[in-house]
DNA sequence: ATAGCATTATTTATCATACAAATGCAATTG
DNA sequence: CAATTGCATTTGTATGATAAATAATGCTAT
């Protein structure tokens, strides 16, 4: 596959940004499993021509997918995929590019399980921690899940934000990262459980408390209700696997 | 500065493999505050000059930090130093060339705050998954903390070991590549907290306990011990900072 | 004068090519 | 048979040229 080239106005050949492309090209091809952990990536004049770009590029891109631990390279022995232990899934942009194999890779359990440890302890930390603004802000992205009504687009995009913007006001920034990494993962989740109207409005309604109990500084409330919240993330999840695994 | 040469057997000049020493310099000069957020760094051409090394070298070096959140690059604009929210502190080779900067940048504390709701969590999981193998290495890691007597080097080595075995063993990927992770943190945190023979029996005495509650299938146990490691390790920390700050 | 537009200058992005270094593998030699 | 030497292959580095992006500048027209 070569990599697509646009017309210019006046007709002339433009060549995109490439190196990225070229890097989560082949981050997919490992996580679909298409290069298997511990086997050889092609050579890199090899990708040269399957991308129809320069060496340089190839070697850009591979050096960012061993900059998250994906591959490793030597020479006269060629860029081999690391075991899954090595990779970076503490990486968004790795985890955007997982993306539909989450799943499949048994990540999504992983994740739940991890904020069910996290989010409970940011929660707790964002009632005794948060500003004023920061709350108002939460409030407003709830708000927005309230108004999205049928939107179901709409609301997974107003929830991402209600979490992320919850583990930023923990004002721990290990957990602020984590907030800004489970971005696409909860993108994912989200867009794969099941989503009936009684469903959205218990959601909602959880999340309002939980704003209502940071604006009481009750932080064992906050707790309580960020646990509830992933409880039921868990039961909305595996709601969605019985239907259609 | 430019990049060290070595003397080969028959005298002739060789050079080291020297991608990862610029973008580890470069990183550490960031972290150092030298390259201030938001600030530009020297064009291309002049890291060149800077560091003795081609233009080949500065941009995969670049490459690697922009990989890890670091910097952004754009034409005609340069290489900036991206907003500290941004950059990639989940990444262990991150965390590793932040090293003596850990404390002065806020993170031990958000560190340990962060254990603390891992770590427990992971005990527990651990209690109920680990196999008997596994239970196994990490009391050998433990007997190798009682065993290291006086030597507080062999004494905080075993601990990361045991650490990181206990994250593991709790079977979800997320809380083993924070383990992973956490080793360089660990590492600095251990060497600059106090070290009395008292401190290091009751410490060792605890981790005994918390094999025991493994062996036991205990999982609240575990959870109880693992919180408890940690409250210590936070007394142990600001002991140390009230000592020398 | 000033808002909008074209030009320029500077910096990164990409390409192309050559050579150096590392290392598995085979031939060679004692 | 073992050890070593040389060869072949692949990544690592160097070099220089061209393309693309864009801040800054200057120009034009209103």
């Amino acid at each position: 596959m070569t990599v697509s080239t646009m017309e210019a106005p006046a007709g002339k050949l433009i060549r995109p940004r490439v190196r990225l492309s070229v890097a989560q090209s082949l981050a997919q091809d490992i996580f679909s499993g298409k290069f298997a952990e511990g086997s050889n990536l092609p050579r890199e004049n090899d990708l040269c021509e399957e991308y129809g770009v320069s060496r340089t590029v190839i070697r850009e891109a591979l050096k960012i997918l061993q900059a998250k631990g994906l591959v490793v390279s030597r020479p006269r022995i060629g860029t081999i995929v690391c075991p899954q232990d090595e990779w970076n899934i503490l990486d968004n942009q790795v985890l955007e590019w997982i993306g539909p194999n989450l799943d499949r890779m048994g990540l999504v359990d992983c994740i739940l399980e991890a904020r069910g440890a996290i989010e409970p302890m940011a929660a707790e930390l964002a009632a005794r921690r948060a500003t004023m603004q920061e709350i108002a802000d939460i409030e407003a992205a709830w708000q927005a899940m309230a108004k999205a009504g049928n939107d179901v687009e709409a609301f997974i995009a107003a929830d991402t934000v209600f979490h992320e913007l919850l583990l930023k006001a923990s004002h721990n920034r290990i957990f602020q990262q984590f907030g800004a990494l489970m971005d696409p993962a909860l993108n994912f989740m989200l867009s794969t459980s099941a989503h009936s109207a009684e469903n959205l409005e218990e959601s909602i309604g959880q999340h309002g408390a939980l704003v209502e109990a940071l604006r009481l500084r009750d932080s064992e409330g906050a707790r309580k209700l960020a646990l509830a919240l992933i409880a039921k993330a868990k039961h909305d999840v595996s709601a969605a696997r019985s239907v259609k695994p």
